[in-house]
DNA sequence: ATAAACAGTGAATCATCATTCACTTTTTGT
DNA sequence: ACAAAAAGTGAATGATGATTCACTGTTTAT
């Protein structure tokens, strides 16, 4: 036995692994996932391209993982918001707001990830994401239920209609094409958002 | 001069390109765009993949039109729908179990014109018939805000979470891997959606 | 009948990139 | 120093179908 992997050499490969995708990352919030060339990639992570080959079985694969890292963040910020104090409802209005107003604020990557077109295996991934989503929803629906701050209904249902509502509001001014005006930080746009998804709720007007 | 377009010649051609458009139509009703290929649809149509590009400047051209058009049919009922006798909110009310029913009734092709990754000029269309929707939408909640029976609020943020509730509502149940039960006519999840959605409208249960 | 103008054809081409793999370099234990 | 075992390389390959285009067939007006 002459060669064994050693703890330098994991960390050394381990590091490459991760170079790849973090300038994968860098692509995608850059133009999407369409555009991002595995030889781009490369060059920005200074490998070969076989050498990204060594670390995801292809690009669909390579773009699956990052797609799931993004949402990992995504999701955990969302996941904070909720845990804020204050009742289901008025922490899921938080966790909404948090929602909006980062997609407003990376607005490349929010598309890529609510909206582009995409190969199916990171299409699979985007239902797993909404799903995630409208499982954290549905988890403070029901606590809400239980609270009394939020009326009896079909928890499950609810929580997929607020997953739609947002992003289709959101995809509109997140469109490559839309130009993307300077957004701030309180915008009428997420309110408005939250009105109504609020209102469809808890069926009470402010 | 020696050979001018006569109307036979007009109506052949009119013909041809109906039928390339037919075809086209029923391959994606059978697997969606991505697997509606020239060659098929050439076959079915009976003329040579050549004669697809006389009457289409490219693939993707020829798909955005048969969107545009399986679009048109969509919102010709939807539009029906919301001019049945009763107030606003009614009228919406059929307007969103007409939309829901026919995506459950036509799966595949509901999937395509909702969700499936679709090229860039495709998607571009896919923009316009939502906001087709929206328009509709929201112009009936005027109407509705008017009448009395809806009350103030931003139309056409309303309108968009509208179309972003139901659209995500039905693509769980629309998409490939979900295996398709036998749809029951009435459905409790368009039963659910539609509460949603009205109440996030009209702050009202019921 | 003729020829100009166009429509139809489909085998061959082409474009695009992801992916491969024969080879080089590096690492490791003896 | 040596050789086994991996890791790294990147030019060449390959797969996929859309698209082209040189040619054939049709239509039309004279």
């Amino acid at each position: 036995m002459a060669y064994r992997e050693t703890e330098k050499m994991r960390k050394r490969k381990a590091e490459a692994r991760q170079r790849i995708i973090d300038c994968t990352y860098e692509c995608v919030t850059e133009g999407g996932f369409r555009s991002a060339r595995i030889t781009r990639i490369a060059g920005l992570a200074e490998v070969a391209t076989g050498t990204i080959y060594r670390h995801f079985e292809s690009r669909e694969d390579l773009f699956a993982e990052v797609f799931r890292l993004a949402t990992e963040k995504e999701i955990t910020k969302v996941t904070e918001a909720l845990n804020t104090p204050g009742n289901a409802a008025e922490r899921l209005e938080a966790a909404l707001r948090q929602f909006s107003e980062r997609a407003l604020r990376g607005p490349v990557m929010a598309w890529s990830l609510l909206a582009e077109p995409v190969d199916p295996k990171v299409e699979e991934e985007r239902l797993a994401y909404r799903k995630a989503y409208a499982d954290l929803f549905e988890k403070t629906i029901r606590h809400g239920i239980e609270e009394g701050c939020i009326p009896e209904q079909n928890a499950r249902q609810s929580s997929t209609c607020l997953v739609g509502a947002i992003a289709e509001s959101l995809v509109g001014p997140l469109s490559p094409t839309h130009t993307n005006q300077t957004t701030n930080k309180n915008d009428p746009l997420v309110d408005a958002i939250i009105r109504f998804c609020m209102q469809g709720l808890t069926g009470t007007r402010r």
